[in-house]
DNA sequence: TGTACATCAGTGAACGCGCGTTCACTGATGTAC
DNA sequence: TGTACATCAGTGAACGCGCGTTCACTGATGTAC
């Protein structure tokens, strides 16, 4: 296989194509929005053809399909690492996980969105992209599974706990993102302090 | 004033027109989503020429802003004739105003993803539209306040309690929406009984 | 090691489309006298 | 009550644009012999 030389430009053969396209594809989300996210403007951004694509994606929808369950995946696994912080202490591990997801939120607000707001407009034909979706509901699962082992976590179905976690969670980072929080406790107080408070309430 | 007849087709002058476009707008919105919310298709609808609109609102966005502005508004009247069911009851009521949320949601899925999904990218353009979210919000925190005086909801800033309230709602909303909630939850409970479920835990 | 050939990845021109917005216009309304 | 006129609401043609997708193609890769 050549190695293509310092100054030999863009060889004709991407190498890992599929890849760099998730990768602008987010890079456009972060920095442009949703609205810019256009199939041809990724492609322009990796440098390629605005046909090329298609040897990789049947087409758009599959593409943000696949940009959305990346997210998935990012989430689930700063639910992990996070979780491994404090491996003795369920309490503030559910409390750093959830703020782990706000982060998450802040950091990537339109992929968030991407994932959550019916954008992907047949998500069934997407199966990776719902079982990236579980997989992470279901780290969060594991957790409020152990801090109810540890007696820290009330009684109950610790998968419908999840749930309601998840859901405080999710909609505390929507109400950020958007800046839907009234004035008076968004001016006074950190999305970390804001989202630390909501989870002592549970 | 001339009155048109029955028989007179659509006068020059449509008389309402502003209303008719939000209107038509939201029927938009609820039968075939954000997608294909153009300025050209609500005009469409209307059965008015597709420049119409301008005389009405200075471009796109602010129309769409128009209706997501009505979005809070019914939210708000939601949570107020939600609240009158049960007066004397504050954690029924407040149950029964979480479930008004959820029902809204469900009814008008698009609707509330143009509210809270970052469609409308410069929001402080339009003061009506924070002024309809913050009341509807105060509807919340009242009814906490109520609740606190009757000692039904545990102590703390009233407006926070209604932040976590609120954002527990929302959360719930948008994953039933977007059916994220896990099969085993999701295909065994209806949507009210998982609310409700959420409700007890805070 | 060399060659023929099938397979695959990327190109660039072309398609048709619907969109937001502008513009000069026309028809209707209401007000001043 | 009647008339002139300013104002306003809606028209329809036109603009330029970027988009998703298709297509016949070409350049590169890897495999069989």
């Amino acid at each position: 296989m050549d190695i293509p030389s310092a100054d030999a430009p863009t060889p004709y053969h991407h190498g890992d194509l599929r890849n760099a396209l998730l990768q602008a594809g987010l890079e456009l989300l972060t920095e442009e929005g949703a609205h810019a996210l256009s199939l041809r403007a990724i492609a322009r951004r990796v440098g390629v053809s605005h046909a090329a694509p298609y040897r990789h994606f049947p087409d758009k929808e599959a593409l943000l399909a696949a940009i959305a369950e990346q997210g998935f995946l990012t989430l689930a696994t700063a639910v992990r690492e996070t979780s491994a912080h404090a491996p003795t202490d369920p309490a503030a591990q559910l409390a750093d996980v959830g703020w782990a997801y706000v982060q998450f939120a802040l950091q990537h607000p339109a992929q968030l969105r991407l994932m959550f707001s019916g954008v992907i407009r047949t998500p069934q034909a997407y199966p990776n992209l719902r079982m990236a979706g579980e997989a992470a509901f279901e780290q969060l699962a594991a957790l409020l599974r152990a801090g109810q082992r540890a007696q820290v976590i009330r009684e109950g179905d610790p998968r419908q706990l999840a749930l309601a976690a998840w859901a405080l969670v999710h909609g505390l980072a929507v109400l950020l993102i958007e800046q839907q929080i009234p004035p008076d406790i968004g001016a006074g107080f950190s999305p970390e302090w804001i989202t630390r408070m909501c989870g002592d309430l549970l």
